[in-house]
DNA sequence: GAGTTTGAAACT
DNA sequence: CAGTTTCAAACTC
């Protein structure tokens, strides 16, 4: 067996999933808990000591707090923590705080395991844990809810009154203090609606609780059955053995976990949930732009999406939705997805819906879109668990219970959206478009959500972790809106979560600028279509990041749809606008990628188009979001003002029309653009990596199809039931019924799939398929795994990098990264933007001369370098005559001459003249006529020396084509060159 | 397709 | 860190 494999994996000692955890599961007994008790400012007990920290990127106040919460190991208590410990902001703030009257202790009930759960609500009152029930209780500031005890007096229930239009059932305890609960109704929509407010177990599904008043025993949150969900103004205990699922909607947003989705079972009063983490869990994944898909959760559903600006909804009960003032967070506000599990973050402030609450209105932001247009996206929710704490700035969480976590960033929000349709914000105008949506499904939720993305702002200081947005950048206007999560990320494909987990992400080169895709890849040497074999052998690893460029073809060909193919990164170039044309801004090269823009500017106000600019070369900085500005003159000749996304001072400013179909990256309007055999290459490796993105995205939703369809079957037609029954209470909410297996696929126009229809009638090929028969597939012998990907239509053996067993995969992550913390980043990179790739480690070739695939270097067609200690190297650089700064426009990447060693050329032989003379160096040759052009028209110069300079632009153009064939005998091309010309 | 070669990864 | 073993891909036949 594999000796090696399972060595590393157990060394971690804690192959064992975590074991899916209810609120009632952290809720431990007083004896333990002691120890395990978490404060919230700071502790966190047991960092989990991977190497992975690296992923986590820096530590941001948020993040260093979050990493708090990564306390995957088995024998971690689970905790509820809360990572700022920040006031309230008024005046929901005040409110709540008022409320809760200060931090929230979950003491728990005796279940499984001990500890207590301390859950602290902002307001710094720290609250010693309130073990002395020595079972269950939950203090809330003054207000405490105790487990059941005998000791404890029972609760004094009277009638039900009337609160803000909720029947809200009046406890008076036994302290003479008055407590309103609500009992949630077994709510039809959502997941959660069947959770039944066991009369006999007495739980209480949702209550909402003055301050000062605690309860006591009368609110047995029963340990046995604790199928209960205490929603204390959003904040929600949810039961433990009977999972109710949480689901926190608003008007635009419904995010709802656990097993109330098709993924899982429904939580019912008969049926008590599963909780144990298993590989049979729901899967929590995200799907990205490139297709790719980051499992978020796995075997504790535990979700927190923390945003700081997005208005939440949280609703209780359907049934109750509509009478209870509905818990808004505002802009600080964060989301607790509460799935029983083992980690809890609370954050940010609530916010009431003004209509109809009966509750203080607090900051009522007008501007949250999410109230106005909620209706038609919100689901049903059941308890959902909500707490507010502020979080002014920094970052937050999205956790999953095995402490996978996405570092999102303060500024931005994740916006939810049960449909892929664009109403869900008012603000962003690529909201409005589904183009941008990114599909998340849930756990718990049959219906996947969609969460738009944008790339980040620049206002968000750039870490060294790249970030990957996935939301839409906060305006400046109205922020509040504005969804984004910022995946903290590493330079390649995982990114460390707080639970140790490694999570395959799609390369970070893949969310940066231009830079990325040579910097960081072989592409530049990739091959040419005519060796498809050589395509293939092109490591994957390598090719993660170029993974932007798919998304020019996802998005062509996705279009308007509203899956999730958000990310587009482009070339855009300020053009003016005509009266003809509307498309003032592109893509790369393509009409397609025109075609797109024009659909997502069309989307945006008239006067300010946010595109992202893929070009600038900024390599930190990732992806820059310019606001192009549409101004038209006397002549109605329309301008796009790229006024930039943080370099503050306006852009170009065209005033002369472009030919469409063809664009400009910005920054090499002067520049002379001919395309290089290293271009060429490059664009090449562009069509693999673009396929290989493709059958990723296809791949991993295969996988996740797989693993739920069985859970799916029953979970459809009980949440169809929900759904149905729901509509009927609540119209507005609305359930999304599709299985994840439906949601993830691809969008009516598949991207992935028109991608790699285009990329195969370009005689591409897909991935690679690994053979492993002993490594299980989770050793870095397998290629799959090395690039952080999954195997599909593998011929390996005994395959363990599979969703199936995402355990023993993760193991396996963490135990390579703890022997080397750089195995999953990229091998190839440039050290600087535009310097020439080089493989980090070097190889250590000693027989094949460094001219055959066994090398990495040559395999990925970069010349050896000092760091290699091959022997007998032959893989020399060359071609110095090879204007490789020209090559920069599109890889980024230039070999400097004084490196330029002898190349021999290897990776060139096997091409043939119409490699050289393809669509796309015309297509660039001409955009650099097209440049002069514009630039001579800027300048007002003669038309007579624009010709003149055109003329010379394409004889340049030609002349390094004529030559570069020339050089290779290709006298073909030579021929077509000067037919051509 | 089987066998060999090769070098990275894993292990000692 | 060096040497050895393991492994899977590349390569050859």
């Amino acid at each position: 067996m594999d000796t090696t494999a399972s060595a590393g994996v157990d060394e971690l000692g804690d192959t064992t999933p975590l074991p899916e955890l209810t609120l009632y599961d952290l809720l431990e007994s007083p004896a333990t808990s002691k120890e395990q008790n978490m404060d919230v400012a700071g502790h966190s007990g047991t960092v989990d000591k991977d190497s992975e920290d690296q992923y986590a990127g820096k530590k941001s106040a948020s993040t260093s707090s979050g990493e708090l919460l990564n306390n995957p190991g088995p024998k971690k208590a689970p905790i509820v923590r809360i990572l700022e410990n920040k006031r309230l902001t008024a005046p929901m703030g005040t409110a709540l705080k008022n409320m809760l009257g200060g931090s929230v202790r979950v003491v728990t009930a005796p279940t499984k395991t001990t500890q207590t759960m301390d859950v602290k609500i902002l307001n710094k009152l720290q609250t010693k844990p309130l073990n002395a029930f020595g079972n269950a209780a939950v203090k809330i500031g003054s207000t405490t809810i105790a487990a059941p005890s005998g000791s404890i007096p029972p609760l004094t229930t009277q009638m039900p009154k009337n609160i803000g239009g909720v029947t809200m059932t009046q406890i008076k305890t036994a302290d003479g203090k008055v407590l309103y609960l609500h009992k949630s109704l077994p709510v039809s929509g959502g997941s959660t609606a069947k959770l039944p407010v066991n009369a006999t177990s007495r739980l209480v599904s949702q209550s909402i609780i003055s301050k000062g008043v605690t309860l006591s025993g009368t609110v047995p949150i029963k340990s046995t059955a604790p199928s209960s969900s205490i929603t204390v103004r959003g904040l929600t205990a949810i039961g433990a053995t009977k999972t109710t699922p949480a689901t926190i909607s608003n008007p635009l947003t419904t995010i709802t976990t656990s097993q109330t989705s098709g993924l899982v079972k429904s939580p019912s009063s008969t049926e008590p949930a599963s909780v144990a983490g298993s590989s049979k869990m729901p899967i929590q994944v995200v799907r990205t732009a490139e297709g790719k898909i980051i499992k978020l959760n796995q075997g504790a559903p535990s979700v927190l999406l923390n945003s700081k600006s997005t208005p939440l909804a949280v609703r209780a009960a359907a049934s109750t939705a509509q009478a209870i003032p509905t818990a808004v967070l505002s802009n600080s506000s964060s989301r607790l997805i509460n799935k029983p599990s083992t980690q809890v973050i609370i954050k940010g402030p609530l916010k009431q819906l003004p209509a109809g609450s009966s509750l203080k209105p607090v900051n009522n932001n007008t501007s949250s879109s999410s109230i106005a247009t909620s209706s038609g996206g919100t689901s049903s929710s059941t308890a959902s668990a909500t707490t507010g704490a502020a979080m002014p700035s920094g970052k937050m969480l999205v956790q999953s219970s095995t402490g996978k976590q996405i570092v999102v960033a303060s500024k931005n929000i994740i916006k939810l959206s049960p449909k892929p349709s664009g109403n869900a914000t008012t603000n962003s105008n690529t909201n409005t478009t589904p183009s941008g949506l990114h599909a998340i499904q849930l756990s718990g939720k049959s219906g996947v959500q969609y969460v738009r993305v944008l790339p980040n702002n620049n206002t968000e200081p750039t870490t060294s972790p790249q970030k990957v947005s996935l939301g839409r950048p906060r305006t400046s206007s109205n922020s509040n809106n504005n969804s984004t999560v910022s995946v903290s990320n590493t330079s390649k494909i995982v990114m460390k979560t707080m639970g140790g987990s490694i999570v395959p992400l799609p390369s970070m080169q893949t969310l940066m600028p231009r830079r990325a895709p040579g910097a960081t890849s072989n592409s530049v040497h990739a091959k040419t279509p005519n060796n498809s074999n050589s395509l293939e052998a092109t490591r994957k690893h390598r090719l993660s990041d170029i993974n932007l460029q798919i998304k020019h073809l996802t998005n062509d060909s996705t279009g308007d749809t509203g899956g999730p193919d958000a990310k587009k990164a482009r070339y855009v170039i300020a053009m003016p606008h005509t009266s003809t044309s509307s498309a003032t801004t592109s893509t790369t090269t393509t009409p397609a990628s025109q075609k797109h823009m024009q659909k997502l500017t069309g989307t945006r106000p008239p006067q300010v188009q946010r595109v992202t600019v893929q070009g600038a070369k900024v390599a930190d900085q990732g992806r820059k979001v310019y606001n192009l500005v549409t101004k038209s003159d006397a002549n109605g000749v329309k301008y796009m003002i790229c006024n930039k996304g943080g370099e503050g001072k306006p852009r170009t400013v065209f005033n002369t029309t472009m030919r469409r179909g063809y664009t400009l990256a910005e920054s090499k309007l002067r520049r002379p653009v001919t395309l290089t055999p290293q271009q060429m290459r490059f664009k090449q490796m562009k069509l693999q990596q673009q396929r290989q993105i493709v059958a990723q995205a296809k791949l991993r939703q295969q996988h996740i199809q797989k693993q739920q369809l069985s859970n799916q079957a029953k979970q459809q037609q009980q949440q169809q039931q929900i759904v149905n029954s729901k509509t009927t209470q609540d119209n507005k909410s609305t359930v999304p019924a599709k299985p994840l297996f439906d949601i993830l696929k691809p969008p009516p126009t598949p991207a992935p799939a028109a991608a790699a229809a285009a990329l195969d009638a370009l005689g591409g090929s897909r991935r690679k398929h690994c053979n492993c028969s002993k490594s299980q597939c989770l050793k870095l012998y397998c290629d799959c795994f090395a690039n952080g990907e999954f195997c599909q239509d593998c011929t390996c053996k005994d395959c363990f990098n599979n969703l199936d067993y995402e355990v023993k995969r993760e193991r396996a992550i963490r135990s390579c990264l703890e022997r080397n913390p750089s195995a999953f980043k990229p091998k190839i990179t440039a050290p600087n933007s535009g310097d020439m790739r080089l493989h980090n480690k070097g190889c250590n070739c000693k027989r094949s001369g460094c001219l055959k695939n066994y090398c990495e270097c040559y395999e990925a067609k970069i010349p050896c370098s000092a760091m290699c200690k091959c022997v007998g190297c032959r893989n020399m650089e060359d071609r110095p005559d090879v204007d490789m700064d020209s090559m920069d426009s599109l890889a980024d990447v230039k070999l400097p001459s004084n490196k330029m060693k002898e190349l021999n050329g290897t990776y060139l032989q096997d091409n043939r003249s119409n490699v050289y003379l393809t669509d796309d160096v015309i297509e660039a040759t001409i955009m650099c006529m097209i440049s002069r052009i514009v630039m001579h028209e800027k300048q007002n110069l003669p038309i007579e020396d624009t010709e003149r300079e055109v003329m010379e632009e394409l004889g340049e153009s030609l002349n390094q084509i004529i030559t570069f064939a020339k050089e290779k005998n290709d006298t073909f091309h030579m021929d077509d060159t000067k037919t051509m010309a």
